[in-house]
DNA sequence: TTTGAAATGTATCAAATGTTACAAACAGTG
DNA sequence: CACTGTTTGTAACATTTGATACATTTCAAA
């Protein structure tokens, strides 16, 4: 049985009513299966051809590498939406194994009936092509963001877009270790390239503090 | 004045007729602008509320970086639609300027009547999730891809993504020039690499095919 | 076959970054 | 205050890659 109270919580269905959701569901096909602690519920490379929400519990997301070991990925909790960007799309296969980490019901929707689910309801639509729009924009401004190839431009770039147009001083919120990681760089290099840059007169550094001194400099860099 | 002749061969209309295009278009409501070359057809930062197809003619689009200094990214024409990812989800604005490079007609559907259109017919809603999710899993895929740091994990992972469980010779079908690009690294890197693993016995090089000759250490590469 | 352009293999050197290690500065706690 | 763990600055050295140059091979057109 689902639970609309707690479905309509799903960024698919949110601001949906409740009672709006059930009535929606009545006029579809789905089914709810119930999982126990580390069951399998999808496997790497299976045809992805239904939408799954989890209505409760919690599941863990693993890929499998080519020598067969598991590499975990992501760990996601009611009422979450599995695997959206690749119901539709070329490639139809779940990318990861996704098991239960507790118990778990998950709401399973066949393809077809999702889609006459968003045509009935203009909501659902657009939270859907939210869903899949926004991370597309994610995962844009992260590779954007690895385009950059130098540590200097990688900072020069962080640091631009953080100030704007406005600001010199930018307040960093992480650790230095954090922002390397980010940067997917050792926090030694790291330091060394915010040092130089310091020298050179580019940045002036306070504790979490980072003043831009030569905003036409620092955009030299990202021309490269 | 639309052409849905021209129109239903764009990848968001791929499979109506034309006859059919024109009676949808018929119940929604929609602009057709003409543009002569260099004109600017969107701004970047501007809103994006709008789904904007090419339907005669081509354009550019490029980024303004922090200094105001444009930058190309693309090259589009008929039919393709613009900006896709970003009519919906969390950052409304067009990311780059978008100018016409010949005289270009654009076909310009708002928001709302483009959600109606979805939802009048399956097919076009199909098309457009299709067209997004792919996207994102073309970029989900690069970004993995550029997980790897080194060359030799670059080459082990498109190696073996090749070879799928079963074989062990692959064909490349580009150059090492092309392969060098894609892997974001300079040609004789990449040859220099590939002559490392050679000795190392972990592949054989013939021209355009590669055989793998130790699948084990080649995934211990990946681990890192 | 000859020829010339493109693709490939290889070498040398410089630059960027990783690795490791350690010291100094800071923040919280008793 | 003294103590302790975390964050930050810095150094020495190793590794990887980029840049550049040039020889060799391949392939197709004349």
């Amino acid at each position: 049985m689902i639970q609309p109270e707690i479905l309509c919580q799903s960024p698919i269905f949110r601001g949906i009513s409740p009672d709006e959701l059930q009535e929606l569901f009545r006029q579809i096909h789905y089914q709810v299966k119930s999982y126990q602690k580390n069951d399998l519920i999808t496997i790497a490379g299976e045809v992805c051809d239904r939408l799954l929400i989890i209505q409760e519990g919690s599941v863990k997301a693993e890929m499998n590498d080519y020598s067969g070991k598991t590499i975990k990925i992501e760990d996601m909790s009611a009422p979450w939406p599995l695997a959206t960007a690749f119901l539709f799309g070329k490639e139809n296969r779940f990318p990861v194994t996704v098991s239960a980490t507790s118990d778990v019901v998950m709401v399973s929707i066949p393809k077809p009936e999702f889609v006459k689910l968003l045509q009935l309801n203009s909501l659902i639509l657009n939270n859907y092509l939210n869903t899949i729009s926004t991370r597309a924009q994610f995962l844009s401004q992260k590779l954007k963001f690895l385009s950059f190839k130098t540590i200097r431009q990688k900072i020069a770039h962080y640091l631009l877009e953080k100030a704007g147009e406005r600001l010199q001083t930018v307040e960093v919120p992480q650790s230095q270790k954090q922002l390397a990681e980010m940067f997917g760089v050792t926090r030694p290099s790291l330091a060394r390239t915010l040092g130089e840059m310091v020298q050179e007169g580019l940045i002036e550094t306070q504790r979490r503090a980072i003043k831009i001194l030569d905003k036409a400099k620092m955009n030299q860099l990202l021309k490269g």
